[in-house]
DNA sequence: AAGCTTTTGATTTTT
DNA sequence: TCAAAAGCTT
């Protein structure tokens, strides 16, 4: 490599020993060669569970112990920040404090830091604010109504999703007029709702997420000096999860890594563009770069993710090297044979075939429910099962394909008193008190945002409706001041006196925190004044005191929560003692919720399959696998829907280290209606010697089903002839046009209602009897309150735990 | 402007 | 089913 500025440290490694011998240990040879080759582009194609963020954090320590690159000249990219935080202390164990002059983050926050520094290059200020997906669709609402664009079949969400699209192809409102069919009245009217999106974006001093990464390509095009500022630092450029990338983050990457060109020592000399003859060699090549992916774990492309940029790579990046990484360190075999003979199914992939030297392992449990609940009690019995076999529950995780079929598990969940958390699910920064306090936060910080400032305007109620805002819109357009500013001049908007009161007092409170938190240039705001701003508002706008004032329940939670948002500041002011109200705001928006994970330790994990990707369990619930569910109904009509399904279906299976379980119900209820579900035609993919089927779609058939399982639990093993051998012929499926009579038969003998069984008192060598489980003694009861779990064993049922409270039984 | 009732319609999700 | 949004009333 002809790096330059390859700095020379004196006392350095004595010749001849490798100074990275210990960052190879254990690896196999195609780790090494991954965490060892040296050139412009690599591309390490990673299957599931093949080690890839070892090989990613070794690269990277190898990098700064052989001296190859200072830590400041490395970017690695990820997706999540969650998983940036991981590979920060990784390589932080490997190289120590060298690791914090890099810069390992997720394209948004890169690109906000790059857009702080630059942004008044191109008419936004350093102040600027970001528009989560909520906002924008605010936005978007509020102009597909001024245009009247519904009656054109324009819905907000239909034009949210165009124009992010858009967006993630680098288009922008004039250059998809030019491609558009501007005859169609829709179509002209969309292009005229994109334009003044991206105008009141503009004026709002605002991007939304998919502009930080456009933003950041379009400014590094328009102006080749900042660019190449940025093209001189960054000498490695390593991005995680390749195959998510779309082409708006593939052109970021692209940029990056082109060479610099001409003598442009003084990057900022001449402020202009400067042209270059095109055969000036280039003064300093393009940065190295390193990907890794696997494009069988593709399931992000209904958001933009563009699969060819990881399998045309090497197209794309001319004699870059690829490194096969096969072995998979985390799965038994039969569970990699499963997921392999799965996605075998998936055409036009590179073959790849993972493989693991730990043996075969169990097989792979299938189960068919009755019901969801009968599928969901089944899971809760397995989960006991395994508990009492040794296994911590925070190794446990149950996966399905949408988020409401979370519901009947959790009610099974607690009946059965089993510790349980929902990952993903309503995010903290997504409830609407947050977004109001952020909104608060946000008039402070940028004045120009409107959106904030019509958010919060009669947040808590002040009497001021539609009406009047777009009074005070329409008077700070005719004076060319922004809405904000309107604020300071209530006498003169020609409102009501008590609104002028309510308007006043509410610039007052915005100017007050605005002292606190934004000192006079030269100064530096003391660390807690964020959280002291914050308080300032939300006392001061009475926010608090509406809330406290009220008697809906849930208000109380609201100011528990927004206690904690003052933590939270609190917090960030501690980690960051430097950190200004737009480092909060920014590390805020951009951080969806930072230690999810670490919460679950004694509790099983629920969530999507798509939350799943990058997770592993040792013993791993795979639900409502049906068709319609998995691939879902929708998938079937978009291209390419059901190999993402499949592939979806595939990071299910490989997130299991040692017990996987399929399970799907007979009849699934859904939006109310009880339906016949069939088994999911991936069920058929994998190799029939690979499961054993505790009750397979066959048994549950040919029984025709009246009985719940809680009464037949013990009946277990099918095994043997008969219907066991799900997979021999092909499967009895159960026809969709059953007569709607039979269905009765099927309905949820759970209620759906939590009963209460207030205090019942129970005590060992009572004997009560159970609506599913029949009679039984109670061996033992543990827990205080609401919280009591009585231990019984089941005459036929076996031994359960039973949530006392809700559980429904009745005391013999 | 705010509170009530009716209607609608419903993957997956990180930033 | 069930929550959110739209529509209607006061």
């Amino acid at each position: 490599m002809s790096d330059p500025i390859k700095p020379v440290i004196v006392g350095a490694t004595p010749a001849g020993a490798r100074p990275d011998e210990d960052l190879l240990e254990g690896l196999n040879p195609q780790q090494r060669e991954a965490v060892t080759y040296r050139g412009q582009a690599l591309l390490i194609v990673a299957g599931a569970g093949s080690g890839k963020t070892s090989v990613l954090t070794r690269r990277i320590a190898s990098l700064l112990r052989g001296r190859e690159a200072w830590p400041s000249q490395i970017l690695a990219i990820t997706f999540t920040n969650k998983a940036a935080g991981e590979m920060r202390e990784r390589v932080e164990q490997l190289v120590g404090d060298s690791a914090r002059g890099m810069w390992i983050s997720t394209f948004h926050s890169a690109c906000v830091r790059i857009l702080r520094r630059e942004a008044e290059q191109f008419g936004f200020t350093k102040s600027f604010t970001i528009y989560d997906s909520g906002d924008s669709r605010a936005l978007i609402k509020r102009l597909v109504k001024q245009h009247e664009a519904d009656a054109y079949g324009l819905t907000p969400a239909a034009v949210q999703g165009k124009i992010s699209k858009l967006k993630n192809e680098l288009a922008d409102a004039e250059s998809y007029a030019r491609t558009a069919n501007l005859s169609d009245p829709a179509e002209r009217l969309f292009v005229e709702i994109f334009g003044d999106y991206q105008r009141e974006l503009q004026k709002a001093n605002a991007f939304d997420f998919d502009d930080l990464i456009g933003q950041t390509v379009f400014l590094f095009r328009a102006f080749p000096h900042v660019a190449d500022v940025y093209r001189r630092r960054f000498r490695h450029i390593l991005v995680d999860e390749y195959q998510d990338t779309n082409h708006a983050q593939y052109a970021l990457i692209h940029e990056l890594t082109r060479p610099v060109v001409g003598a442009a020592s003084e990057p900022y000399a001449s402020g202009g563009m400067m042209i270059f003859e095109a055969d000036q060699a280039p003064e300093l090549e393009g940065a190295s770069l390193t990907v890794v992916g696997d494009s069988d774990q593709s399931i992000y492309a209904f958001r933009g993710a563009d699969i060819r940029n990881i399998s045309e790579f090497e197209r794309d990046f001319p004699g870059a090297k690829v490194v096969l990484l096969e072995q998979n360190y985390r799965s038994t075999q039969n569970i990699l044979s499963a997921a392999n003979a799965v996605i075998g199914h998936n055409f036009d992939r590179k073959d790849k075939k993972l493989w693991t030297d730990v043996g075969e392992g169990e097989k792979i449990v299938g189960f068919t429910g009755y019901s969801q609940h009968d599928e969901a009690q089944f899971v809760a019995d397995e989960v006991e099962t395994l508990r009492r076999g040794g296994l911590d529950y925070s190794q446990m995780a149950i996966f399905y394909r949408t988020n409401s079929q979370s519901r009947a598990l959790e009610e099974i969940l607690i009946r059965a008193a089993v510790p349980y958390k929902i990952m993903g699910g309503t995010k903290f920064y997504e409830r609407a008190e947050i977004k109001d306090a952020l909104a608060y936060l946000i008039a402070v910080a940028n004045p120009a945002d409107e959106m904030a400032m019509r958010r919060i305007i009669n947040r808590p109620r002040r009497g001021i409706g539609d009406v009047t805002i777009e009074t005070i819109a329409r008077y700070a357009a005719d004076e060319q001041i922004t809405f904000r500013d309107a604020l300071a001049n209530a006498t003169s908007l020609g409102v009501g006196p008590k609104i002028q009161t309510a308007i006043t007092h509410l610039d007052a409170v915005l100017v007050e925190a605005a002292e606190i938190m934004l000192p006079a240039s030269g100064e530096v705001a003391p660390p807690t004044s964020v959280a002291d701003g914050l308080n300032v508002l939300l006392n001061k706008s009475g926010y608090r005191d509406a809330l406290r004032a009220s008697k809906d329940a849930q208000d109380e939670a609201r100011l528990e929560n927004l206690d904690e948002l003052v933590a939270v500041a609190r917090e960030f002011a501690r980690n960051n003692p430097e950190g200004t109200l737009l480092d909060f705001l920014t590390e805020v928006s951009l951080v969806a919720d930072a230690d999810d994970l670490d919460d679950a330790s004694g509790s099983v994990s629920l969530m999507t399959l798509h939350t799943a990707k990058g997770l592993e369990y040792d013993a791993v619930f795979l639900t409502g696998v049906e068709e319609d569910l998995i691939p879902h109904r929708i998938s079937a009509g978009e291209p390419g829907g059901p190999q993402e399904e499949r592939r979806l279906f595939y990071v299910g299976i490989t997130r299991a280290r040692k017990r996987l379980y399929l399970s799907l119900a007979m009849t699934r209820a859904q939006f109310g209606e009880v339906s016949v579900a069939m088994p999911s035609r991936f069920l058929q993919e994998i190799p029939v010697d690979l499961m054993h089927w505790r009750q397979s779609p066959g048994d549950v058939n040919s029984r025709g089903g009246t009985q719940s399982r809680a009464l037949n639990a013990r009946r277990g093993f099918s095994g043997g002839s008969g219907g066991g051998r799900y997979g021999d012929d092909l499967v009895p499926l159960p026809r969709r046009e059953k007569p709607a009579g039979d269905l009765s038969q099927f309905a949820n003998r759970i209620p759906a209602k939590v009963r209460d069984n207030g205090d019942m008192v129970l005590g060992p060598g009572d004997r009560i009897r159970h609506d599913d489980f029949g009679e039984g003694r109670v061996d033992a009861v543990t827990g205080e309150g609401a919280k009591r779990v009585a231990h019984v064993r089941f005459d036929s049922a076996g031994a359960k735990k039973l949530l006392i409270k809700i559980a429904p039984i009745e005391k013999l």
